[in-house]
DNA sequence: GGTATACGTGCAAGTTATTGCATATGGATC
DNA sequence: GATCCATATGCAATAACTTGCACGTATACC
């Protein structure tokens, strides 16, 4: 007799109810990115463009909704910010009960990493008519990828030039700057690859 | 003056309102799935968890509703299959307006790929408290890499072993696969490095 | 007879994310 | 002085996705 029988769909169920942390990670990112500095959600929505947000995108109205949600959690606390010439801000910061559940979370599973990418998608639907388009498209991807990839290199030379000697948490951001830089240029040498092929199935 | 003044926000809006297809791409998975043979809800999503799945996950619930969708606007159209041994099935299948709309939806702008990894946002959170722990999930996640890589070296082998030869559709979808490979291969070399200097890390 | 497993479809309720506004200040540009 | 741009926050509606469950048939194993 077995203690539990899960049916086929249940295999991401029951995870953890013993804090206030639910599994989905856009909270843990924004938390993740108040670590070192409290920031206003315009300010965050802008730190997202050139960190974390390379590994964890979100709309700006997305992130002003998660800081009241997480801030009424008390994950978070804020306060508001006058300045002059511009209009006040609200600053938010990590809170004792926030660093905490944060460290909670990094021990917990992580769902493996979901895939979305169109253009794979629309691969499936190469046909004569629409080669040269796709060949187009890969083009522009590449060009994208190559503008990412410049600004990983950038933000490596600035602040990991050395990784070995940083602190531990820099030498983590270290490892995911670098986990973007290498998919970055496998993601170019792919598109090389298919561009060839294309172009050949497009001379005949 | 302008014709158009887009806040900054609104850069992926306006797009396209001539056809019933909006930029969201499940609903172009599931039709792409559905070029070749008719499939019932159940077998779609049998046949994602081994082909276009693995570039655009759905889960069956969204894949019933996505069907039900397309085929109240006459996208795709249904049939009731009577079996033995078996419950009775729908099965769908691409109608002529489904057909164009999934060729125009070649030509539209896709989106960048969303990456989404909670392991390099944890990453972001290393300290040394968590170094043996982050090794035991890169290790994780390079066994479950390594998977899906044998999966896919075996359709590789099994279907696709003379890409050059094949009909131009097949092209594609096989130009889809090695994108797949390649990030496999990239992400498993990027484990690699990193869990080298975790490991640095951890004996100090 | 009980239990599990594969097949097959779907609802209801919830959360998360997107899209399109609305509002307001101040500096720069035309 | 009008319009643009960067700063700054937010609402409301909808679309996308998840979670948990309900309903059924048939085979196989113990």
């Amino acid at each position: 007799m077995q203690a539990f029988a899960y049916k086929k769909e249940s295999v991401y169920a029951n995870q953890d109810h013993f804090t206030g942390i639910e599994p989905m990670a856009l909270s843990q990112a924004i938390m993740t990115a108040l670590i070192e500095d409290d920031m206003s959600g315009y300010e965050l929505a802008q730190s997202f463009d050139s960190s974390l947000g390379l590994f964890w995108r979100a709309s700006h109205q997305q992130i002003y909704q998660e800081l009241k949600k997480l801030s009424e959690q008390e994950l978070l606390n804020k306060r508001e910010v006058s300045q002059t010439g511009k209009p006040n801000k609200i600053v938010y910061g990590l809170t004792l009960l926030g660093r905490e559940a944060l460290q909670e979370w990094v021990f917990k599973e992580s769902k493996v990493q979901e895939a979305k990418d169109d253009l794979l998608v629309k691969l499936y639907n190469l046909d004569a008519g629409n080669v040269s388009h796709m060949i187009t498209e890969l083009e522009g991807r590449r060009e994208s990828i190559m503008q990412r990839l410049y600004l990983y290199e950038r933000i490596r030379r600035r602040h990991y030039a050395d990784p070995d000697s940083l602190p531990i948490r820099r030498q983590g951001v270290y490892l995911a700057l670098l986990g973007g830089i290498r998919n970055g240029e496998q993601y170019l040498g792919w598109c090389d690859e298919a561009l060839k092929q294309l172009a050949s199935i497009d001379s005949h």
